[in-house]
DNA sequence: AGCACGCCGACT
DNA sequence: GTCGGCGTGCTC
């Protein structure tokens, strides 16, 4: 009889510990895939400790493990990024393996699980379709393996057969070098970031027969023409069933079908999204981290990790024989990976400034909307001379992009004569007016009620509205321009039913779309070929933002949206940005004018370093959310005080050390109230990482500890994007 | 968080 | 006499 330690998806609030112990009849490895009971449950588990030795008394008080998985058990490595994780975003280890295992793992008893091992071994013993036998094969002799006819969408869809530039060309020598620091690839919009990943995963996996390859994208990246492209370029070199997608909306079985391939080791590239950073990779040996800079790397529910950052750790705990490489690549690097690449060298900056098209970088205009007549805008707030823009381009055969980050056709309603205003009941927003559906609608709680006739508090018929949505902004150009030309918007209600959004790009990338408005989702990823003009209604709001972090997400958002912009180097001559704001002399705008992303990044760095915010100090949120708002403080000033006055908390408390650790007031969020639960933050800062992470390592049982009178919930956010 | 056990009201 | 309301408390 031996003892083994397990890891569990242990709920947080549980008061469980972090490991449990089970007895079975064999020393069973590390990372072995355990089914084991709790309670009345039976859970899946993943052996976390070595066997120990225990006393026969001792052991019989132990329940036993109810079944091993038959799959080999999970390595070292991962077992160590794990333990890596929970420790730094203060989770338990059981979390995050489950949040790193497939979903559907957890309910299939050992029987479904050996019928869907024997598949997928059944499937692998069909010859694929082309074998990796010519590992050393001549890059000249390569053309006509690249011309895949999948890259539709991408650049004329014959991208793959072009030489490289002499820019791509260097970059792929120094990325071939010893130097074992994270890459940054500091590449424009359009500067072939992709094929550089392409020809480096290529080499990765030629030298080394078994050798694997991950790439992170965002979220909205994750498109068919994406998949498309890694998949024909590295199925058709190294075999059919050589590439998987890991990513939250895929099935569950595919889902395990995925984990499978990239654990077994059947799975040379794994393409996906934040949460397969976590995945099961033996034989891993690059990373690339796609658009670095995109928030949802960072995970908001749950367990709240970086993926990019997760990314780095897991290549920098590589033992040198089998060294990972990360790539991060950007346009507009986070202010953080920039200040690693430059400031401190800890990262390798690779440029590449240039597009590969020679198109020219789009004319960036300000449109100073302070210059603006009274009643000379037009009705979705555009200024005329823009709007002559857009019906010039039009009648031309080109496409205009709008950018205006509002859907619905007005923000707000207002009362004429009173106070009112069409705020949520549930949260502390406005519902916003739809005009298709003629409802108000929260966008944050998703109530939906009927457009009241009359004032709702003194009876007045004038309601009136405020602000500007897409909505009201397209309505506004169909009637400008709807008889002749054809005005397409892009948001989450036009999109909302399933395949809608393929469908309403194929449109676009078809022509059959003259002006194009919409979210931010109208600027990420997709390549438009005939649009020579973008222009960003509004994007003055982020400016002044409370969040120190909102100027580098503009920045990023509005270069994002300017590289959609004469992308065919036929039109470049015309491709104009064209931004209308009230501050035309902000900084930010004068940079993004100028494309001069480090001098943007060099602003930014400054103020970060004169007001000792990140990256110059280190951050963690405490965020309560509970019935009243009173609740969710209390909750924070016990924690606050349990740091004043329980003696282990000394080493932090001292203001002269370079450990000091510094507890902010607890205050309500941004976004006080949502659907009627009254959320509160506490924010802890530290000049040292490592205090910051001992002092929350010490607190967590305390918190923990803590009486959550009501329905109060709490969670801890290590590096919060958002303050 | 689940999921049991447990101790009181309206039904075949 | 049983089915079920959800309060309390435990889970290696």
């Amino acid at each position: 009889m031996y003892g083994v330690s397990v890891v569990l998806p242990t709920p947080a609030h549980s008061r469980l510990p972090e490991v449990l112990s089970y007895r079975h009849s064999a020393s069973l490895p590390l990372g072995t895939l355990v089914r084991v009971p709790l309670g009345a449950r039976e859970l899946l588990g993943v052996v976390w400790m070595p066997a120990q030795g225990m006393d026969e008394p001792e052991l019989a008080t132990l329940k036993p493990i109810t079944s091993v998985l038959d799959v080999p058990p999970l390595g070292k490595a991962w077992v160590d990024l794990i333990r890596f994780a929970a420790g730094y975003y203060q989770r338990f280890a059981g979390e995050l393996a489950m949040a790193a295992l497939p979903p559907q793992l957890r309910d299939l008893d050992e029987v479904q699980f050996a019928r869907l091992m024997k598949k997928r071994e059944k499937m692998m013993s069909f010859p694929r379709r082309r074998e990796s036998t010519d590992v050393a094969m001549d890059s000249r002799l390569r053309g006509n393996d690249q011309v895949t006819g999948t890259d539709d969408g991408v650049i004329g869809g014959n991208d793959a057969a072009c030489e490289l530039s002499p820019e791509q060309e260097q970059v792929l020598a120094q990325l071939q070098s010893d130097d074992p620091r994270p890459k940054l690839l500091f590449g424009a919009t359009g500067s072939g970031k992709t094929e550089v990943y392409l020809r480096r995963i290529e080499q990765v996996l030629a030298a080394d027969e078994k050798a694997q390859a991950l790439v992170m994208v965002p979220e909205i990246n994750l498109t068919p023409q994406m998949e498309a492209r890694f998949q024909g370029r590295i199925e058709a070199r190294f075999g059919a069933g050589t590439v998987v997608l890991m990513h939250s909306g895929m099935t569950p079985a595919q889902r395990t079908a995925s984990w499978l391939a990239a654990h077994l080791g059947h799975a040379r590239l794994v393409l996906g999204t934040r949460l397969a950073v976590l995945a099961s990779m033996p034989h891993l040996r690059l990373i690339v981290v796609d658009e670095e800079h995109d928030p949802s790397y960072k995970s908001q529910d749950g367990s709240r990790y970086s993926a990019r950052d997760l990314a780095v750790y897991r290549a920098s705990s590589s033992g040198s024989s089998e060294r990972i490489q990360v790539i991060l690549g950007s346009a507009t690097p986070s202010i953080e990976t920039w200040h690693n690449a430059n400031g401190v060298g800890r990262y390798q900056r690779l440029d590449m400034p240039s597009r590969i098209s020679s198109a020219a970088m789009p004319k960036v205009r300000l449109v100073d909307m302070r210059l603006q007549q009274k009643g000379e805008l037009m009705a979705g707030g555009l200024a005329p001379a823009l709007m002559a823009a857009i019906t010039e381009r039009a009648e031309r055969g080109e496409q205009t992009l709008l950018f205006l980050n509002r859907r619905g056709y007005a923000p707000v309603l207002n009362c004429g004569s009173c106070e009112w205003k069409s705020a949520c009941p549930n949260c502390s927003a406005n519902q916003v007016f739809h005009k298709k559906d003629r409802r108000l609608r929260c966008h944050h709680c998703s109530l939906t009620t009927s457009v009241p006739r009359q004032c709702p508090l003194c009876g007045n018929l004038d309601i009136g509205m405020q602000g500007r949505g897409t909505e009201q902004l397209e309505e506004m150009l169909v009637a400008q321009l709807g008889t002749k030309f054809r005005v397409l918007r892009l948001d989450a209600d036009s999109t909302s039913a399933k395949g809608s959004l393929e469908a309403q790009m194929a449109s676009v990338h078809a022509g059959e779309v003259d002006v194009l408005v919409g979210t931010q989702m109208v600027t990420k990823g997709h390549d438009f070929r005939r649009i020579t003009l973008v222009a960003a209604v509004n994007p003055d709001s982020a400016l002044f933002a409370a969040d120190f972090r909102a100027p580098e997400r503009l920045f990023s958002l509005l270069m994002q949206a300017a590289g959609r912009a004469g992308r065919d180097a036929s039109m470049s001559g015309q491709a104009e940005v064209w931004l209308q704001t009230q501050h035309p002399q902000h900084l930010l705008y004068k940079t993004l004018a100028a494309h001069d992303y480090p001098a943007f990044a060099a602003t930014q760095l400054a103020e970060r370093e004169a007001a000792a915010m990140p990256p110059f100090s280190y951050q963690a949120l405490v965020r309560a959310e509970g019935r009243t708002q009173e609740l969710a403080q209390a909750f924070l000033d016990s924690a606050a005080a349990v740091v004043a006055t329980e003696p282990e908390f000394e080493p932090w408390r001292d203001p002269a050390s370079k450990n000091y650790v510094t507890l902010y007031p607890a205050v309500p969020m941004p976004m006080q109230r949502i659907a009627n639960v009254e959320r509160a933050q506490m924010l802890v800062e530290a000049p040292s990482r490592m205090a910051l992470q001992r002092m929350l390592a010490s607190w967590q049982p305390y918190l923990r500890e803590l009486k959550t009178t009501g329905v109060l919930r709490w969670a801890l956010d290590v590096d919060p994007l958002t303050i």
